[in-house]
DNA sequence: TGGTGTTATCTGTTATATCACACATCATCG
DNA sequence: CGATGATGTGTGATATAACAGATAACACCA
């Protein structure tokens, strides 16, 4: 190539993210995956320490996590995930339903053809690492299969919050899933809004989805007091 | 008094706030309030100075309003409050509809009588501050009115969610408000409200709200094509 | 007059030192 | 043997310094 071509060729340098942002990332999609156990502690120097990086953007990443009330702190500002608990749960129910009902609805007529045949091929994959026992893949099918759908509505502040529920949701998600999994109240949900989707029915897929999350509240919700007796799950103390 | 007294009358020593959490407290209510106009920019040193603090919880306050998407940066990480911007507005909207309709009718049964008395003191209050064109007050009394039915709900998740969306609107909101006021359609919508919880019928609230909601979507993005044409609203470059 | 390179200043980011507090350990004393 | 107190370690919060990148002002030249 010559230098003429290169001149021409040159584009904008890509911004390299800061230290903090990078232990963000990492941190929130440990948590999405579960990496982490409930009850676990964090600490800024350890975390630093493990990142290879100062404290200061050690701090930034943890503290960002706290004040979207992803991690939880005690009166002494020790940070901890928070431990599965009913109300928190059902809380964090509440409003997903208040939020994703909607999205789905306005994902709907906005899905093209190939994407519902992408979310089949999911939904296939779910069915699938769920005969495998393969929790992890199952939780991260689903949750691209929801995504996909609402994504769809255009509303990137919708998407946004949806994800910061998903994230509270995350760690105890990851953790008592197994238990609750056997029932597979949820394929036949999602059967429906694949259905829905289909007939561009907003109304359908919209019902489908919130009942799909009126189930998996349900499971959770027994699920965590078999276990617990509705208290801590105990990963804790350690 | 005594010293027995003294000691009988001691309490859990109140946590005293961090600096940075004071900070980020500050900012925040000054932003509901409108003191921040839209286009202003905020450095960490300059706020630092201004609260008599280091650089480090200064920061600390900033980066949280960003995290959470109610300050704004630009590629070289310059903060500012952000523009008021038709898109951000509409998006809001879907989102605060989604939301505040439930806490509405989840509120509705759980509000007692001398709750919703008050509720009509504070509608009194209102529009005696739209009569004295005194609309930082007028937005004040909003704001009471439609917290205190959603606080009732009990699910505090809802209610940090919605003041969330609030806190992105604020500046925006302080500044539009004078022009779009006019019309006043949101008094009857609030009378609804106040029959439908009379009558404690969640529906009729809900809906009274949303449509209190729409209402107001519609009047603050016509004056906001109508000041600026659609674009930036200039407090800007300064 | 209009562009260009230089310089001074301002900015966010990061590392680091220090502080006060919480907690566990363990020795000391009753 | 049990309560009490000292001590050391670990913690988050804060101030501060150093750094690199951005911005603005300005002098200079075409």
């Amino acid at each position: 190539m010559g230098r003429a071509k290169v001149l021409q060729s040159v584009q904008p340098v890509e911004r390299f993210d800061t230290l903090a942002e990078r232990a963000y990332a990492q941190l929130r999609t440990a948590l999405m995956n579960g990496s982490f156990l409930p009850g676990q502690k964090l600490t800024i120097r350890k975390l630093a320490a493990l990142l290879g990086i100062s404290a200061t953007p050690a701090r930034d990443a943890i503290s960002r996590l706290v004040s979207e009330r992803i991690l939880e702190t005690d009166a002494n500002r020790n940070v901890s995930v928070p431990l599965p608990d009913v109300e928190r749960l059902q809380e964090i129910y509440v409003v997903r339903i208040a939020l994703e009902g909607p999205a789905a609805a306005l994902g709907t007529p906005r899905l093209t053809d190939d994407e519902i045949d992408r979310l089949e091929r999911i939904q296939t994959a779910l069915v699938d690492a769920m005969d495998r026992k393969d929790y992890a893949d199952v939780l991260a099918n689903n949750r691209d299969f929801h995504f996909t759908i609402y994504r769809a509505s255009g509303v990137e502040l919708l998407n946004q919050t949806i994800e910061q529920l998903w994230l509270k949701l995350g760690p105890s998600l990851n953790l008592l899933y197994p238990a609750y999994n056997h029932s597979r109240t949820g394929v036949h949900n999602h059967r429906d809004v694949l259905a829905g989707l289909r007939r561009r029915d907003g109304a359908a897929v919209r019902a489908a989805i919130e009942q799909d999350l009126k189930d998996g509240v349900i499971e959770l919700s027994r699920s965590l007091t078999d276990s617990y007796g509705g208290r801590s799950a105990g990963a804790g103390a350690g």
